[in-house]
DNA sequence: ATAAATAATTATCATATGATATTTTTTTAT
DNA sequence: ATAAAAAAATATCATATGATAATTATTTAT
């Protein structure tokens, strides 16, 4: 399918600036009372809409018709903004990428040089929990993130466009570094299976309880996950690490 | 919109015998080898390649087409042998609770009438491993099972038309089971929040490795989960019964 | 203030999808 | 062997979807 190119011209305005709500997601049609220019706050308007809707059902099952709903946009902005739904699905890998990484990056590099300076057993325990507690931070707490961890989660599940980018800049490394940490705090030099094992079982095991599980929110009988639900899925993860610290090996 | 019932006459033929594979998941044409009537087996492989493809793409997202297809039979079958899609849906989930909950519901019946008899916390332990271990077999070893799992897995994340039967009668009485037990093996009479949301992690943790999940399969560097992935996972999570036996409290 | 550029909207198209009607083939009953 | 019933296949329809063209509105630059 060939294309002319010129209408390509608006694909990528300047990004990155508060977006305030309204239609769900866009604000009132044509007021750009913030003085920018309007096109950046509906290519954000349609960027979150998107990352929730895709995350919720799906690449195949989303169409660009609810997601132009939910934004408060028409079905043709899409094509203006990201040259079709292929385009809106990368771009929201590039979105996550940046305000995912975002908040997790400065904790993994500290766990990271801490590591290869490194650590003792106590040390490495610190450090793991640290690395759960702002994982479990973003993936529950954070409404926003984690809408973008089950459009993350999903991908990881089930490859499709996104999945490379995600696995390589996120997943892998994530793991890589969990597993890393857990076999210092056994008291390993470095992973085995069994340190990479653990480390998907506890990530997948927060992963259960961010806020678009409903069933594990039904099944712990909470509104929502929030501070509460963090605490103790925290506390779990803590008494599984004593009890690594514990063993000698 | 209105319906003329009489082509309804097809719908449900006899059920439950062998079905051997070809067309991936039918015979060739008109060979009813077997002697029963043709139309079970017909019936039977459509429903195998749903769950696969439902539990792999989701109901939006999979057509019935490609159902069709992979089953090795003209798409209008679908609406011959299950009056639709939603049909198809509803009916791949009795059949899922027909062949999941079976090799469980033995495990998880012994496990219950032991836990009302009153047992000990090392009992207990025993009888969660027993649990654990017949789940882990039937989500990451048995292939026809673990498609059903993913099946399971995505109704339980993005709620459908299955999700009602499958969580009354599958996820809600496993993890109240499987919480129940890890009370007693940590020594107290009834489950409180903390157990449930250890039952949940751990559950969710072999959800992690059915073999759909490529992205586990990948970072571990397995073909596929098998006897060996199993094995792991069961003694990642035996050790943290160990751990909350030794714990005091 | 006006023209050019950008953004947003409406109208429309080709294709894909679920469903249905119709026809053909196979099986079963007599 | 033949007729009736059941199963399977083909043809087709209405709708939904992603994409595009054409039009209108708004903003920006002069």
């Amino acid at each position: 399918m060939l294309r002319n190119t010129s209408w390509h011209r608006g694909i990528r305005p300047n990004e990155d600036f508060p977006m305030p709500a309204k239609n769900r997601y866009k604000q009132a049609q044509w007021r750009s009372d913030s003085g920018y220019s309007k096109s950046a706050e509906t290519r954000k308007a349609i960027l979150r809409a998107a990352i929730e809707a895709f995350g919720k059902t799906g690449y195949g099952a989303t169409t660009t018709r609810q997601i132009a709903a939910a934004a408060g946009v028409n079905q043709p902005a899409i094509n203006y903004y990201f040259g079709g739904k292929d385009g809106l699905y990368k771009a929201c890998t590039d979105e996550i990428l940046a305000n995912f990484v975002g908040p997790l990056a400065e904790v993994a590099q500290q766990a990271l040089a801490a590591a290869e300076a490194g650590l003792d057993r106590k040390g490495a325990a610190r450090q793991l929990q640290e690395l759960l507690s702002a994982l479990a931070d973003v993936m529950i707490r954070s409404e926003q993130v984690s809408e973008a961890a089950g459009f993350v989660g999903r991908e990881m599940r089930e490859p499709g466009l996104a999945y490379q980018a995600l696995y390589q800049n996120l997943w892998a490394p994530g793991i890589e570094l969990a597993a890393r940490l857990i076999a210092t705090v056994k008291g390993r030099p470095d992973t085995d299976a069994a340190d990479r094992v653990d480390a998907i079982m506890m990530i997948s095991g927060i992963a259960a309880f961010v806020p678009g599980q409903s069933v594990s929110m039904r099944i712990m009988g909470w509104q929502e996950a929030g501070d509460a639900g963090k605490a103790l899925v925290l506390t779990r993860l803590s008494a599984q690490i004593d009890g690594w610290m514990s063993s000698p090996k």
